[in-house]
DNA sequence: TGGTTCGATGATGAG
DNA sequence: CATCGAACCA
């Protein structure tokens, strides 16, 4: 009768069933969790037990929200209530957390439009405030009070807790430190990743009512990786849940890896101490791999102590051995990974995508890349640099931000002067001091300041006029008034540009044709071209999808009924009074920014549409491999050191940790395991030597054969003599040339000839394409630009219009001129990098 | 002021 | 080897 129930084995069934009260699922890996959480859902619509809009399912990471997303919603078909996939929340923790913030920012001293900093953003707040405290700003102070600052939030601190947990002087620094940075970002109208939920707590832990009031609303919840919660996660979930105690959490103690970001597996394993009466179930079958690859992941995981004990176990009895080669370097280890694929490939019935390389670190997918390129396979890299994260994304983005939150220093900063305006680093420590007037509270309204005197934009915004009385005496506002007129210039360019944009976006509706033309008007594409010559088509390209992704969001967004992030809509009408939140372009791009600022996409190695059938071989950290499965897995670099990586042998959680991963990984084969190491290794330049994995030397032999390919005739070649002898020997010598005259590396990095016809190929698309690319990018309202030269001096005014020559920038035409002498500073429109101030004397007119 | 080059230095990893 | 900051040149 029930459809939801079949195909379900005994303990899968009881926990599906299991309605009310808190609920621990151990599920092992393979043992269909992700089936339960989404059985268990639909179960509680259709026996009545629940309303979908009173489901709250949360993960970790977005693919493992979507994919869930998607199991929900053929379920939801199949049972006849398709309507109900949008009422069903299902979200990763940091949306959940941003969603709940939106509503009450007013709570957190924000306003409605704050902005979420990525990593780079927070790196750049808290180097700019050690400056100002005249403290270190070497990279590894600014890691150091960062990861304090997140092992903070990560435990749920707010910096008053810090002080008081605070037992030296060390750590009551950093406290006021964490203090000022929390300021800071409050200044800004931003949050970073940890406030997504540090800043719900905050809110809960003042208002318990309002915590409450979610818990009503939400009456079931259900946790997947439960095992990776960290402390302030699991406040959340307490607050969530204090109504009820309806917690369904389902997770595996031997796949916690996420320990360095806070997670403490003892919130499973302590579970029941917490949620009295709750109810535990273990998911021991695996539906996923062969019996030799889950005995090899269970020799290695065995050596961990303080485990929740079970076992996994198949009906697909035997299956073939794992296989192990050793290879004499990281590229003829990444040359026997291809080679093993294309063979599979010619010989059984699989497709690129049913195979996986997984590595330990990034650094080591560069030469599994060249290899698959190489060998014309379709891949892709999942993680890696997203996509959000590239420079020129970034600073478009920041324009975009800046726009709907001018408070947002980080942003500004970063394309005040981009492209350039003559706006360099003594200008901007002007403005910052002059930000720290009291009054002007940020670099916007410095800005403001300083152009208010004597400018006056016209469009729709009137913005609030700062009173000059104030801070007449203040010596960071005479600075600013001291200013030069190039510098002048420079900013008021700036903020013409950005109040343009602002202008745009009450007026028009399209967002990708906002930035469409935004990018025209400063002339984004040529300043990329001229400043990085060797990557501007790339950027470009990256540019152009960018754009993209702006029209598909908005495509879907207006079809979409509700919107996406409609939860997020309806608060901010009643919360707001400006403006700038009525408009729809705002309203969508506000959305938009959150998605992008929370969802990391992936990148394809190549430009090759998506819709090939065969799909693409799968390059993944370990990390990111967690939750999917693959036909044929390869795990390589399978070395000490390098996995298990340790960075503090005293750690002894550390090694056990690595032993999950190595759990994680091995488990995500379902028919065939290669494991693939290097004698030695290339690293920071140099060569190392290595010795194999312990994780290798765990697994029983029975269940591993060498591959004859190896260079050495034992697994563990510590004691091995060479079987190669003569090839070693060489390898040795060449290695002692290597580190005596430091010269003899050469030889060796002749690996791809095609790779320099490719370059002179490129140079010549690239002049193309930037001829191509100032039409078609052109903006169809013959807009040309602002017209700075008005307020030049008139003694310079003959020599506007003259044609110039500068040695690196090319010809150009004098725009306009200010100061006298070699010195002056002579603005030029170049054709080809757009406008830029040079110094008079690098000039050579030519008529 | 800005652009380029050179040398030092550094690599784990959700959102 | 790639990235980043400092020194230097235009």
């Amino acid at each position: 009768m029930n459809t939801i129930l079949d195909h379900l084995n005994p303990p899968q069934h009881q926990a599906v069933t299991h309605t009310t009260g808190p609920l621990l699922i151990l599920a092992g890996a393979g043992s269909g969790k992700t089936r339960v959480i989404t059985h268990r859902a639909i179960y509680l619509i259709t026996s009545g037990t629940a309303r979908a809009d009173e489901i709250l399912a949360v993960t970790f990471t977005n693919k493992a929200a979507l994919e869930m997303r998607e199991r929900v919603d053929a379920l939801l078909s199949d049972v006849g209530r398709p309507e109900d996939s949008t009422k069903i929340t299902l979200s990763t923790f940091h949306s959940l957390g941003a969603r709940i913030l939106r509503r009450h920012a007013d709570r957190l001293g924000l306003s409605w439009n704050f902005q979420i900093y990525d990593d780079q953003d927070q790196y750049k707040v808290i180097r700019n405030l050690l400056q100002s405290k005249d403290m270190e700003t070497d990279t590894t102070s600014i890691r150091r009070m960062s990861a304090y600052i997140e092992r903070m939030k990560n435990r749920g601190h707010s910096p008053e807790k810090a002080h008081e947990f605070a037992h030296n002087q060390q750590d009551e620094d950093n406290a006021w430190f964490y203090e000022d940075y929390q300021k800071q970002l409050r200044q800004d109208n931003c949050l970073d990743f940890g406030d997504l939920i540090l800043g719900v707590l905050e809110i809960f832990r003042k208002d318990p009512e309002l915590a409450s009031a979610y818990s009503k609303q939400w009456r079931f919840l259900m946790v997947d990786e439960f095992q990776d919660t960290n402390p302030a996660q699991y406040e959340l979930l307490s607050y969530l849940t204090s109504e009820h105690n309806n917690l369904a959490v389902v997770g595996d103690d031997d796949q916690a890896i996420y320990r360095w970001r806070g997670a403490t597996i003892a919130n499973i394993l302590g579970f029941e101490k917490d949620y009295k009466g709750a109810t535990v179930i273990k998911l021991e079958q695996n539906y996923r791999s062969t019996q030799v690859i889950l005995d090899a992941a269970d020799d290695v995981i065995q050596h961990n102590s303080g485990r929740r004990d079970k076992k996994l176990w198949t009906d697909k009895t035997g299956g073939e051995k794992i296989s192990i080669f050793t290879a004499s370097d990281e590229r003829e280890e990444a040359q026997y990974v291809v080679e093993k694929i294309q063979i599979m490939l010619a010989r059984k019935e699989l497709s690129p995508s049913d195979f996986a390389i997984f590595f330990r670190t990034n650094a080591q997918a560069r030469q599994f890349e060249e290899q698959l390129r190489f060998a014309q396979l379709p891949y892709q890299i999942v993680g890696g640099t997203s996509f959000y994260q590239r420079q020129e994304i970034k600073d478009l983005l920041a324009y975009l931000k800046v726009a709907l939150n001018p408070g947002n220093q980080i942003d500004l900063l970063r394309v005040i002067n981009t492209p350039s305006r003559g706006v360099g680093d003594g200008t901007v420590n002007k403005l910052l001091n002059a930000a720290q007037v009291p009054g002007i509270d940020s670099v916007y309204d410095a800005i403001r300041f300083l152009l208010g005197a004597d400018f006056t934009f016209d469009g729709e915004l009137k913005l609030i006029e700062p009173n000059p009385t104030d801070f007449d005496h203040d010596m960071s506002l005479e600075e600013l008034e001291k200013m030069r007129t190039a510098q002048l210039e420079g900013i008021k360019d700036f903020y013409q540009n950005l109040q343009h944009l602002r202008d745009d976006l009450l007026h028009f509706e399209s967002l990708a044709e906002i930035l469409r033309q935004f990018i025209e008007r400063i002339h984004y594409l040529a300043y990329i071209s001229s400043k990085y010559p060797d990557s501007a088509e790339d950027k470009a390209r990256n540019v152009g999808e960018l754009i993209n992704a702006i029209e598909e969001f908005e495509k879907s967004y207006d079809e979409e009924d509700p919107p996406p992030g409609s939860f997020l809509e309806e608060d901010l009408i009643e919360s707001s009074s400006s403006m700038l939140s009525d408009a729809t372009a705002v309203r969508k791009l506000r959305v938009f920014l959150d998605q992008s600022a929370l969802i990391q996409n992936t990148s394809t190695g190549d430009d090759e549409p998506d819709d090939l059938d065969n799909g693409r071989v799968t390059l993944m950290t370990v990390h990111g491999s967690k939750g999917l499965e693959f036909e044929v897995a390869f795990l390589v670099g399978m070395e000490d050191d390098l996995f298990p990586s340790i960075r503090d042998s005293t750690d002894s959680e550390e090694l056990a940790e690595e032993r999950r991963l190595a759990y994680v990984a091995i488990t995500r084969a379902k028919q065939k395991l290669t494991m693939t190491n290097a004698r030695r290794r290339r690293i920071y330049g140099s060569f190392k030597e290595n010795t194999p994995s312990r994780f290798l030397l765990d697994i029983k032999p029975e269940r591993l054969e060498l591959d004859p390919k190896s260079v050495v005739n034992k697994i563990d070649w510590r004691t091995s003599s060479k079987k190669k002898s003569m090839r070693a020997a060489k390898e040795i010598s060449d290695e002692e040339r290597y580190f005596s005259d430091g010269q003899i590396a050469d030889a060796n990095f002749d690996f791809d000839q095609s790779m320099d016809l490719d370059l002179s190929a490129q140079e010549q698309d690239f002049d193309e394409f930037s001829q191509v690319a100032d039409e078609s990018w052109a903006y169809d309202m013959d807009d040309d630009g602002f017209d700075v030269s008005q307020d030049v001096d008139d003694d310079n005014n003959e020599l506007v219009g003259q044609t110039v020559i500068h040695k690196s920038l090319g010809i150009g035409q004098i725009k306009a001129i200010s100061g006298s002498g070699d010195m002056a500073s002579v603005t030029v429109d170049f054709p080809t990098s757009g406008e830029k101030t040079v110094i008079y004397k690098f000039l050579k007119i030519i008529g």
